[in-house]
RNA sequence: GGCGCUAUCGUCUAGGGGACUAGGACGGGGCCCUCUCAAGGCCCAAACACGGGUUCGAAUCCCGUUAGCGCUACCA
């Protein structure tokens, strides 16, 4: 059998979308799994919408989910000549006509259809326009199009997600595939690449099932058989509708910037209307690939949930290397305005196990760089009120103990050592002792054990601050 | 309005006539660990949209209802 080629084609006319990158991801993951072909190809022919930043912004997104492309980009614009002369093929083979009315006509049609609640179809007024009467028309210059003629026979197909699906010819218009300046329709500009680019699996959203027909009954008039065609669902937002703006983040962009990691976002995504079986969550680009198949895909859309992929981006997080994380986090940082004097790799290491994206990494170790930057949250402040005075004296026993640490021995283990001491001469709780010396470092009374953060923000800056605050609570 | 698609815990899903007391994951609740939190471990609550069939037997097959979504352009 002829090895697939699968294409993604997207539309240059916003950013890369979670759906589309989506698609995007399942057409490479087949691609890799049957040993085909992956190609990209750029729809750029709504010119009004598309334009070449569209482009990049996509191209780099998928570079990002790490999905690669064997053949592109190809640009769509560039075949404006084969699309034409597609159309003019089936005008001349009598399976297509030329169609003089306006834009205005149409309108006005249409909007009557609307006003009396019936559904509106072109009236195929132009269809047996006899020959002379188009050539005149042709001669004054009239505008026109190009019109397919729609066969009123049952078209269906067996997709690889949905199973049959059909439709009746009746049912759908005689469309337009060439617009009255020569330039093609979607349906026809697509029909017309895939079959030039030899696409056997047409991989794409639900939402073009019901172009599907209209580009079956092309494929048959241009003489070549349909590919097979694989409609994955829709991805909704939290309340069921189709996801958009109002749900927040939905292109690829604003999660690398919330600090989401390509590898979490491309599991999270693979995972939202595909299912491996066997329970599997967590997968490599490996194990999908070997794993995936048209068959696992869902019927029904899926919805968009962050708290699931923030929760997958923490397991990616703990399980990374500091060392792949030091860059990610030192560029957060810097997009922060924080400078960083030292290795970030202890300090990373110390914190991303409660952290869940890179932003959030970044943030706790802006703190521990420089605690002076702690700002107090409500947690820590019902602390202090809550223990009184005996917070800031706390405090300041903690620092005159640790004042007599020599920075030598400034560890984690000689730091726990030195806290327990302090709270057994003082018959405290450990805790007593070490919350206000983490609300004191972090604003929060949330942290690493207590004596690693002090040994990660070091002994310096670490008697400074503690210092500091004791004084400013009376300690 | 017409046409089409879809329907299992709140969410992502497993399941494809008997293995279902419907499994896993996120989220929620609880416990353990513990200086706090996270991680980890253990436990709990939580679903087959509804109505008819078919069958000895239906989450699973068929029909209908309802609901949601998509398309209905000289957009893609």
């Amino acid at each position: 059998m002829k090895q697939p080629r699968v294409r993604f084609a997207p539309s240059p006319t916003g950013y890369l979308h979670v759906g589309g990158a989506r698609t995007a991801l399942f057409n490479w993951l087949y691609a890799r799994h049957t040993g085909g072909t992956h190609v990209l190809r750029i729809e750029d022919t709504d010119r009004e919408r598309s334009t070449e930043e569209h482009t990049k912004v996509i191209l780099d997104g998928l570079n990002w989910l790490g999905i690669s492309w064997d053949e592109g980009p190809f640009f769509q614009g560039a075949y404006a000549a084969r699309h034409q002369a597609d159309a003019e093929r089936l005008l001349a083979e009598g399976k297509a006509y030329r169609c003089f009315c306006t834009r205005e006509e149409l309108d006005a049609q249409r909007a009557e259809a609307e006003r009396a609640g019936i559904g509106f179809r072109y009236d195929r007024r132009c269809r047996n326009l006899p020959d002379a009467e188009v050539a005149r028309r042709m001669r004054e210059g009239a505008p026109s199009t190009i019109r397919f003629i729609m066969d009123d026979a049952e078209i269906a197909w067996d997709d690889a997600v949905h199973g049959r699906i059909s439709f009746q010819g009746r049912d759908l218009d005689d469309f337009v595939i060439l617009r009255s300046d020569n330039s093609a329709i979607y349906n026809l500009a697509v029909v017309s690449d895939d079959i030039a680019m030899e696409i056997t699996h047409v991989i794409r959203g639900d939402d073009h099932i019901s172009n599907t027909p209209k580009q079956i009954a092309l494929y048959r008039a241009l003489g070549k058989e349909p590919p097979v065609f694989a409609h994955v669902p829709m991805i909704l937002g939290s309340d069921g509708k189709k996801l958009s703006k109002r749900h927040g983040a939905t292109a690829v962009g604003d999660y690398q910037d919330q600090g989401i990691l390509p590898a979490a976002m491309r599991n999270f995504l693979a995972l939202l209307g595909w299912s491996p079986g066997e329970d599997r969550e967590i997968l490599s680009p490996e194990q999908m690939v070997e794993l995936f198949s048209l068959e696992g895909i869902q019927k029904k859309p899926a919805v968009f949930d962050t708290t699931k992929l923030e929760w997958m981006n923490g397991q990616y997080l703990s399980a990374l290397p500091v060392e792949e994380l030091e860059q990610p986090v030192r560029r957060q940082l810097e997009q922060m305005g924080t400078k960083v004097d030292r290795d970030l790799r202890p300090l990373i290491d110390s914190v991303k196990a409660r952290s869940r994206t890179i932003l959030h990494v970044a943030q706790q170790v802006a703190v521990r760089l420089d605690p002076s930057r702690a700002t107090l949250d409500a947690k820590g402040e019902a602390l202090i009120k809550k223990m009184g005075p005996a917070f800031g004296r706390n405090l300041g026993l903690v620092a005159a103990a640790l004042k007599r640490i020599n920075p030598a021995e400034w560890n984690p283990d000689r730091l726990l050592e030195s806290l327990k001491k302090v709270a057994e001469t003082e018959a405290a709780k450990l805790g007593d002792v070490m919350q206000p010396v983490r609300v004191a470092l972090t604003g929060s009374t949330v942290s690493e054990p207590v004596n690693e953060l002090l040994a990660v923000v070091g002994r310096e800056q670490s008697l400074r601050r503690i210092e500091a605050v004791a004084r400013q609570h009376g300690g």
